[in-house]
DNA sequence: GCAATAATGGACGTTTTCATCCGTTTTGCC
DNA sequence: GGCAAAACGGATGAAAACGTCCATTATTGC
């Protein structure tokens, strides 16, 4: 999940602009093998589209500004709410348990903070660290 | 996390009264082998003290009503807040990259809302369904 | 059509988590 | 002291998550 929101956020700095899976795994500092399955996901999951072949690559569907990172979490690790008693029973309908609602209430919380920023947000927020610590300076301290 | 909850949930409905593992088990529906495991990481997080033989038992250490769902949580699974970078670099010190601080954010909101209740007030809710649903009635649902 | 580029899919290996089993130790009771 | 109850600890196993590797397929440029 960290790795999808942080190839979503690379592609997010320069839409319009497919990047390779090396190029991502690159600046992200995923290893590159285990990143292209993560591409799959995104893909799977309709955030980014994949082109192949020569200057092809991976490119946001929507526009950064309309992207919200629950929406990257969603599709590679969706968070799974409490809708139904988790034990086995479904003696009481829909009305949780004081406990599991408390549970429920967490993952809101989660998906709430999630909810509220755009990768736009995230990329133009001032800051004295870019996103992504290292880049876009790229290979982020990668001495080579 | 789930089950240390359910347990520690089971052992507040009656403070003072050391439960056996089987007991729990029956009471919170998780599978006897591994709650024990469980229980051990409980009283290592001293949520619980244990004793042995006959009339033994596990029993929380504190009163429900100043125990907060988040020690527990904390005990058993404890909710890593992104303190440094996670890239390899330490290049900026202590701030986070917006990005990363959002995900603090979502785990800090997450740890405040396990913060705000105790096990009594889990417990005193006026609630349709009792806590782990089917208890206190035991056995859950469980035809035998 | 051929070669180079790049995503895709499947097989495989490693590490963590979830779970079971069993022998050992502690404790209370007779 | 001996026995039964119960937690404790370690070994083992199964499933999921994380990660690698390689062959295949689609695309572009020549």
């Amino acid at each position: 999940m960290e790795y999808a929101l942080r190839a979503a956020t690379y592609l997010a700095t320069s839409p319009e602009q497919p990047r390779t899976v090396d190029q991502i795994a690159e600046a992200t500092l995923v290893p590159v093998a285990y990143l292209a399955k993560v591409m799959q996901a995104l893909v799977r999951g309709s955030i980014v589209t994949s082109r192949r072949g020569v200057g092809g690559g991976f490119m946001l569907v929507r526009s950064p500004r309309e992207l919200r990172i629950l929406e990257i979490v969603q599709a590679v690790d969706p968070i799974q709410r409490i809708t139904t008693c988790p034990l086995g029973l479904a003696s009481h309908g829909t009305h949780l348990c004081p406990l599991h609602r408390r549970l429920d209430n967490a993952l809101a919380a989660m998906e709430e903070a999630f909810s509220t920023t755009t990768l736009a947000e995230v990329l133009s927020e001032p800051s004295p660290s870019v996103p992504l610590c290292g880049f876009p300076g790229g290979k982020a301290a990668k001495a080579r």
